[in-house]
RNA sequence: UCGGGGAUCGUCUAAUGGCAGGACGCCAGACUCUGGAUCUGGCUAUCAAGGUUCGAAUCCUUGUCCCCGAACCA
């Protein structure tokens, strides 16, 4: 980088005050660490992109190292299925972590030993009450709690009923270790907080070596202290655990002292963000799975056609503060469009045809017409289109009575064909439903290519593909998922809110010839229309399958909106 | 009625006692073989009331509103 020093750096965000005043105090020996700590029980969405990009972005700006790490202390609920997914989306997203990627479980023989000098320092003890007294003697916001009355077990006691629970001893839930700190505490995470639970589960990874897990509070500064850990990014919600943080920080023989920080997660309008509601669409098969295009997890925006650099430009738009806020969805929106802009080749498909024969066209002809494959970029190269007699357009293309500010065809209107020729609409044919089917148009042979010698100027220009060339393709054009802008919020049930629209699969679409080996994956701008990409899973070179990535602004659409087209 | 946080354009976000700035959006115009892109110009904000100060978004006081917290979840 430069040879500036770190702590000169102007702050782009509040953390990075913080990192730049540790630096200047001598803190950490000049490191900055962080980690990124997913719980393996969910894909990764929009919202975790957001720490993600924070966390490994801040690291890398400051020359230090961002850790993955599995926080999987709950067997029960996490699963191999999900670490893959988030390894897998993390690296999509462009970032690699420091060495191998890390688990809390990898520690529990630490976090064990931590507890038993816990226990000896009478710091913590075994306690016997139910899930339920447990909660009772906490107290509320307004009532104290009282101690447990196993509070004042002996150290030797202790010792033994622990080692005796991590030996499998006692059933499940029979009793738990708990630190001793404050029953009377305003902060209800410090009323002696349960550090170790019995579950006699299966662990991903450790097997059934242990029936003892630690719980989060306690299992994570003691991670984060392991990996020497400097700068330690966490959510809001976390805001009152920090007091239990430092105090198993403070209170345990640990090698470093990491600080905890928390921001303000990521909300986006119309967008579902809670894993368990994701787990619920997917579950209740109101989408096709945690990567069908309308979620807002990773593998869904990856499948839609979202591109690594357009969600880290996002995360940096957003930017990072302690206000609790709701990013407009169109912040995103723009960020994949102003990124595919510049990097998709265009190409002419027609969504919804409307046939149109040429009248005055020789039968049997073809002229292949060049095209760039960007308007702006000639390094993307050109290609050739077909043109024949018979073509499609697009139906809304056409209007019989149309408005005043009306560009495109209608009945004794001529427009332009892109990158092809200059064409007037001379007759409609109608089907018994008096809708139209077909146009009848003359072309000026003198346009060829699109620009008519005479100079005279046509407003409207169509896309379009010749019917005799064109290939059938299968288009699902994307939605929002839900209709209102803060699903699930009140007390309505988010599935009520769905948006019956937010998948239309069009079968009858027609695509340029160019289009129909399109690689699986492989985004392109369809003029006029949006974005779009090969879907990953059901396009095949020769059977293609589209989907919708994003609009492309539309004028049009915006002056009939405000009424005055 | 407890603890912890937070209030700046419509939406995000900067300004760290010294010109309230940027981005998205919106409006108007130019240009255009995508009603796209691009380019101009414009719009809109410091929660309230007091105080300190030459000067306050920033410091103090009082109030209002919002968010989080009572899993052996993370």
């Amino acid at each position: 980088m430069t040879d500036e020093k770190p702590e000169s750096r102007p702050a782009a965000n509040f953390i990075e005050d913080i990192i730049n005043a540790d630096l200047a105090a001598g803190k950490n020996g000049g490191r900055v660490h962080t980690r990124f700590p997913p719980e393996p029980n969910g894909y990764l969405h929009i919202g975790h992109a957001k720490s993600i990009c924070l966390n490994f972005g801040t690291a890398a700006k400051y020359g230090g190292k961002c850790n993955l790490r599995f926080d999987d202390t709950n067997p029960t609920a996490e699963d191999v299925e999900y670490v893959d997914s988030i390894a897998e989306d993390v690296r999509w997203l462009g970032f690699q972590w420091h060495g191998e990627a890390l688990y809390a479980s990898d520690y529990f023989q630490k976090i064990y030993e931590c507890a038993e000098h816990l226990v000896r320092e009478g710091k913590a003890y075994v306690c016997d009450l139910t899930a339920e007294q447990t909660s009772e003697y906490r107290g509320n916001f307004y009532k104290s709690g009282k101690d447990s009355p196993f509070r004042s077990r002996t150290v030797e006691e202790n010792l033994d009923l622990f080692r005796r629970m991590r030996a499998g001893e006692f059933a499940d839930g029979s009793r738990v270790l708990r630190a001793k700190i404050d029953m009377q505490h305003p902060n209800l995470n410090m009323r002696d907080p349960p550090l170790y639970r019995i579950k006699k589960a299966h662990h991903h990874r450790t097997g059934d070596a242990w029936c003892i897990y630690p719980m989060y509070d306690y299992a994570h500064p003691i991670s984060d202290a392991l990996e020497g850990i400097t700068h330690s990014i966490c959510t809001l919600e976390f805001e009152d655990h920090r007091p239990l943080y430092d105090w198993c920080i403070q209170n345990l023989p640990l090698p470093y002292q990491p600080r905890q920080i928390e921001f303000a997660r990521l909300n986006l309008t119309y967008t579902l963000m809670s894993k368990r509601r994701l787990l619920q669409l997917v579950n209740e098969k109101l989408v096709s799975s945690w990567n069908d295009p309308r979620m807002p997890t990773l593998s869904g925006l990856r499948r839609r056609g979202y591109t690594p650099e357009a969600i880290r430009a996002f995360a940096e738009r957003v930017g990072v503060a302690k206000n609790d806020s709701t990013v407009d969805v169109g912040l995103l929106e723009f960020a994949i469009r102003e990124d595919l802009e510049k990097r998709a080749p265009r190409a002419l498909a027609v969504l919804r045809p409307l046939k149109v024969a040429i009248d005055n066209y020789p039968e049997g002809q073809v002229d292949w017409f060049e095209a760039p494959n960007h308007p702006d970029d000639p390094s993307l190269g050109t290609r050739k289109i077909p043109f024949s007699k018979v073509v499609y357009i697009e139906q809304d293309d056409f209007m019989e009575n149309p408005p005043k500010k009306w560009f495109r065809l209608s009945p004794g209107a001529e427009i332009r064909l892109r990158y092809a020729c200059l064409i007037r609409c001379t007759d409609i044919v109608k089907n018994d439903k008096g809708e139209v089917v077909e146009l009848h148009c003359t072309w000026d042979p003198a346009s060829r290519g699109g620009d008519a010698p005479d100079g005279r100027r046509v407003k409207g220009t169509s896309h379009w593909v010749s019917a005799a060339h064109a290939v059938k393709a299968t288009v699902r054009l994307y939605d929002r998922l839900f209709t209102v802008e803060n699903p699930g919020g009140g007390d309505k049930d988010f599935r009520s809110t769905l948006n019956p629209a937010s998948l239309e699969t069009l079968t009858d679409a027609r695509i340029e010839p160019s289009l129909a080996e399109a690689a699986p994956g492989a985004r392109f701008q369809f003029e006029r229309l949006g974005y779009f990409c090969a879907d990953a899973v059901d396009s095949k070179p020769g059977t293609p399958a589209f989907n919708r990535t994003v609009q492309l602004k539309d004028g049009w659409s915006k002056l009939v909106k405000a009424g005055k087209p």
